[in-house]
Order: C-alpha cells, then structure tokens, then sequence
DNA sequence: GGTGCCAGTCGAAGCGTTTCACCAATCGCC
DNA sequence: GGCGATTGGTGAAACGCTTCGACTGGCACC
C-alpha cells in the first residue's frame, strides 16, 4: 500500500535514492542507507508489481507449461511441477501455471504481454506443439525432457540412455547374462513422450555391446498385463536372471509379486534394477537397486540456465543431459561362487 | 511488443479508444471497432500486463497457496491444483504457484506487491498459520476446506459429515446393522487436517442417530496396518456388515484386498461404501459405491466465490458445503430374502 | 427551434517504478 | 594545490496502460 514515494519522504531522501538502494545498483552512504531500511521497515513497504515491471522490463515470473496426459502418472508429474516452484523461488521468480489447453495457448498470452519472463517446460513430447509456439514467439525458455528436434533449444533431462546402460552393466558386471526390460505400455513410444524412448535405445545398445540376452516386454498398467509380462519374459529368455525395469511404481511392484508368486527368488534367482524410477523403492519388497530420475536435479538446472538466460541474455541452444547415479540396495547381487550356473538351480 | 500507441496510430483513432473498444467499458462505432480489430490482429497485439497492473491496479493473478505437508497425498494435490487453475482460466486469471515454505511466507510478497488479486487457499488445516497472515495483510482469499474458526473466512468443500452421513443411512438402509469405519492414520485427526475429522463425526452422529453398531479403525498407510485393520473391525464386530472407507486408494485396495482373503464376500457378507474419496472405485474388485470428493467441483465454487469478491467488492463470511452426491457401483446390497441373518452364513 | 440526452471520440492525468544524466563533495596522487 | 576519479545523492524522463472529464454531432421531444 505505502508507495516508495511515502519512504523516501520518511526517509529524508529522494525516490531514485530510495530505488537504488533496495536494488543496490549503486552504494548508497550507511546513513542513508539506515534511515531508508527503517523507514521501509516502519511502512512494511514492498514495490508494486505492476509498476516494477513497468520500468524494469522484467517481472521476475517464470511460466510452467505443464499439460497432463491421460498417461501421466500424477505424483511424478507433481514432483516436477513442486520442483520447478522451488527452484525458481530460490532465485526470486514466481511460478504462472499454465495447464491443460492453457498449456500451449497461454504461451502466447503471458509471453506476449510480457507477464512471464521465461518458460519452463515439462512433460515434452518427441514432436512437442509447444515448441513452434516457443519458437514463433521468441521467447526465453527451457524444457526438461528433450524433443526430438533440439536445434535452438534449452534442454536439461536425466540421460536415460546412460541409465539404460548402467543398469545394463551393472547386472552384467553381477554376472548376469539373460537380460529383460520392462517398459512403459507400447503406445507411449508411439506419443513420443521421448525418455521411455530414450531409455529403450540405452538398453538396446548396452546389451548388444555387452553380449548378453535380452527380451523386452511393454505392458499395459494392469496387474494381468504384468504376470503376462513376466511370463513372456520367463519363456522367451528361459535363462533369465537380470531385469530392468523402467516402468511406474505399480507396474513394478506388480511385477515383483509376481516374480515372488512364480518362487523366482530376487536377487538370487533374478537380479533386478529400476531405473528412471521418480518413485522409492526403499520399501518394496526387496528393496530394489535403483538409477532414479531425481525431479529437483533437472528442474534446478533447467531453472537456473533459464534464470541465467534471462539475467544474463545468454543465447541459445543447450543440450544438458544429468548423469545417471546409480543407488544400491541389495537387488543385485552376483552368483554364489558354488553356484556359477543361473536361475534354473535358484528356482527349483 | 506492439504497443497500444502503434494499434492507435495503425486505426487511425487515439490511444484511449483503443482502450475502450478493447475493454468494452465504452460504446463504439462499427467502423472505429472494425479498423481497431484489425489493427491489433495484424500487430499481434496484447497489453502489457504491467502497465495493465499499475493502470488498472487489478491483476488477474490469483495466488494458489498449495503446501505440501509429509503425509499429503500427491495425486489428490494435484487434482485440486489443476482444478483451480483451470477455474481460474475459465474466468480469465492466471495462477501463481506459491509452494512449500512459500507457501506462508509468500502471501505477503504476492498480496502487498499487489501480485496477485486474490488468494486460494489449499490443505487447510484446522489451525492454518495462513488464516492469521491473510487477515492480517487484508487479502481477499477463499479456502478450499473448513477451519475450526471460520469468522470473517470465505470457504468452500464437501460436507463430509453429511457424506459419512449418507453413506451410513444407504448402508442401514440396505438392512446393514454392524458398521465399520475406516479412517486415516490417527495422527491425521491430531495435526488438524480437518475433513477427516469430519467424517469422523459425520459418521458417529449417523450410527447413533440409526442406532447401529460400529467400530473404527485408523490404520497406518501399510499393507500390514491394513491387515490388523480389519482384524480388528472383525474382532470388535463379529456381526460386521457394512464398511465406509474414508482413507487412501492404497489403503481402500488394500482392504478389500484382505477382505477377500479371508473369504469374506463383498458386497453380500459386507457392503462397503467409500466416502470423500478423490480417486475411482470403477476399477476396483468389486467396483465401490462411492460418496466421491470432486476437486473441480469445490475449487471451481471456490474460485467463483472470490472473483466475484474481487470483482464485486463482496464483503466477507461465508462458508458453502457442496452436498454429497451417491454413486452407485454395485457394492451396496440388501441382504436376501433367503438369507435373513448376517454374514455368518456368507462366511462360509 | 430550443433543450436535453446519448453515442462516440479524444486529450491528458495519473499509476509507481527504474534508470539516465547530472551535480557536489571528497579523496588520492603527483 | 590542482586534477581526475570515485562516492553518494538528485530530478525527471520514460514504461504502456486505464479512466476521467470534456467535446461534438445527431436525435427525440415538447
């Protein structure tokens, strides 16, 4: 309520004295500088809004582009949206939330009057609408999650690829040579949501690298569609004994019981790792070895480039992809040394 | 980028009859509106939302102060999250994101800044530091959710105690004698988290008043809590015919789950009705009759009731409970004719 | 043919900041 | 002791919009 106006005449000083020092863009004298701090104290003075934005060309708001799928699994999609609400108020931006249609129309609103400073982007689809939209209009922005066409792009992601990989090697460096993963349901790939995609090329390659056997199921999220996918796993790889799983927690979980239903016995029997997992798997039953796809990690960067971007009018294109890590917990072990054959001796 | 001073010039009119042909707040001629329509779709022309703010001194920003305590249920948040940023679209305002810590702390930066216009409380608790802030810093704010002190607040939600109520009166209804409650963890009731205590007493007034037997449970979030939960109602019940879940989708599979282990059948030994709940029932075995918790439908009122407050000036109090609303599944039935005693027989 | 009214248009005064250009005093240095 | 640099301060010009008051024709009415 009280304008800077009011603080400077409490404060015995001009308007443009009282401005600098509360932004501190020039040194202002420790006397001054006292009276104005009280006088803002005394008055519970803020700046407007409004008129900051006015003047300053800047209005310290971020916009959260966050669609939601009928396949987005909620609490991993909350996860990113808190994360990214976190990131941005530790630098002093707001967050405008743009959802649902909103998600790509109100691009342009609060991009071309000038309410949002930058766009943050979750949720990206291989071919994302939103990033022509972006593009036509200018504006700063980055995306968590990498697009099929990156070129002018800022993008930060977990490597999916490299989590692939690592979850592949670490079972193989366990011993483990008859590999399985378990995917997202087929249509995902299709959408091009694109890490499901990513991961899936990872684990492609890690296993022909690494010579080992491998099957790949993607199930639908019902608890038949995991006992058929385990089934199909068992028998198309009868010597299984690794899997990775880069599916939601239920579907693991599903998959677990199950495993624990046929008497294959984890790790012994069948290692396992979850990777990309946005969920604990802290309590499940075992607790599984994971790579975890840490919300705060990429939406902390994502902001801080963005931020940086907008601070600084740094240019351009940017891919950052965060390297996996690797957490154990015990779901992978390698054979006994008195018993160097697989699964079969384990499950009898 | 354009600025109303290029639509002018490019109408061939003057800046102030832009303003009003784009505001409607003023009659203008066919033509004038014709050229300024054209004008501002070849510039590509949108106000600048500061200068907006500082002239209009209204922002069409709404905060969402959505905190996420440790035992909040993430895909029930974001439900209410995207609701009331959709309502607020829909009545064309924006959503500011204040999360976590901000979410308190916030209010004053986003209220005396003039941020935003108005404030939607979310998670509210019985005792929320928030009340105190907001009528200190004089915001107009509505709450989704009932505190224990309601003077001077604007607030929306289920009556969860004429849900409790209802499901109670279908189940005695269907000739249901012994009830059970399943509730949250105790020490929801304690922190304050209020709808649950509601329904707590929402369904004690309602088996007194059908003078029914009852017991209660309040069982942790486990698998094994679920399991001595129904023991205990079982126990403490032996008769038990009818069952409200008020808790968790986790929790409510994991009842049933038990309940069919045991081979009690549902809904012919035990009817079971879910109230207040923020998730389907459809999918479940069997599918649930259920006293659905609709975030569009609170959050909507909600946000309704305080753009009008904005918008109108509306003064103050006024708490609004949206009636329960009965869906019917299938899992409610009325004993047998053959069949007169309880579920002793089914038992077997 | 006044009088009053209304629709349509305009100019200009804010709204509350930021920031540029300018000024005065003080300081260090040769 | 003179000169340039530095420090701390000021006034005023934007920033782009909304809105008030004033103005002008045209129309209806008696």
């Amino acid at each position: 309520m009280a304008s800077i106006h009011e603080v400077a005449k409490a404060a015995g000083v001009s308007i443009s004295t009282v401005s600098y020092a509360l932004s501190g863009k020039r040194s202002i004298g420790a006397d001054t500088r006292r009276r104005i701090d009280a006088a803002v104290a005394e008055l519970g003075y803020r700046a407007n809004a409004g008129a900051r934005m006015l003047a300053g060309s800047r209005t310290n708001i971020l916009a959260l582009t966050a669609p939601l799928h009928e396949d987005t699994y909620h609490p991993a999609h909350m996860r990113f949206v808190m994360a990214v609400a976190n990131a941005a108020r530790a630098r002093d931006y707001d967050t405008l939330l743009l959802v649902q249609d909103d998600a790509t129309a109100g691009l342009e609103r609060v991009t071309s009057s000038a309410l949002a400073d930058g766009v943050v982007v979750l949720d990206v689809d291989m071919h994302d609408e939103r990033i022509e939209r972006l593009r036509s209009l200018g504006a700063r922005s980055v995306f968590v999650g990498i697009p099929a066409d990156t070129t002018g792009l800022r993008c930060v992601d977990l490597d999916f690829e490299a989590a692939a990989a690592l979850a592949v090697d670490r079972l193989v460096d366990a011993g483990r040579r008859s590999i399985g993963l378990v995917g997202h349901p087929e249509r995902l790939y299709g959408r091009g949501s694109n890490f499901p995609l990513r991961f899936r090329r990872g684990f492609a390659e890690a296993v022909e690298r690494r010579a080992v056997l491998h099957a790949e199921v993607f199930p639908e999220e019902t608890q038949a569609a995991a006992r058929s996918a385990v089934a199909t796993l068992v028998d198309g790889l009868p010597e299984l004994d690794g899997l990775v799983l880069n599916c939601n927690e239920p579907m693991a979980r599903a998959i677990l019981a199950d495993l624990a239903a046929r008497g294959i016995d984890v790790p012994g029997a069948v290692s396992v790792v979850a990777g990309g997992a946005n969920y604990s798997t802290r309590d499940f039953a075992p607790p599984l070895d994971v790579i975890p796809l840490i919300a705060e990690e990429s939406c902390e960067r994502a902001v801080e480039l963005l931020v940086e971007a907008i601070e600084h009018g740094d240019a351009g294109e940017r891919v950052e992809l965060v390297a996996p890590r690797y957490v154990t917990r015990g779901s992978v072990v390698a054979y006994a040394a008195s018993e160097p054959g697989p699964r079969r001796g384990a499950r009898v």
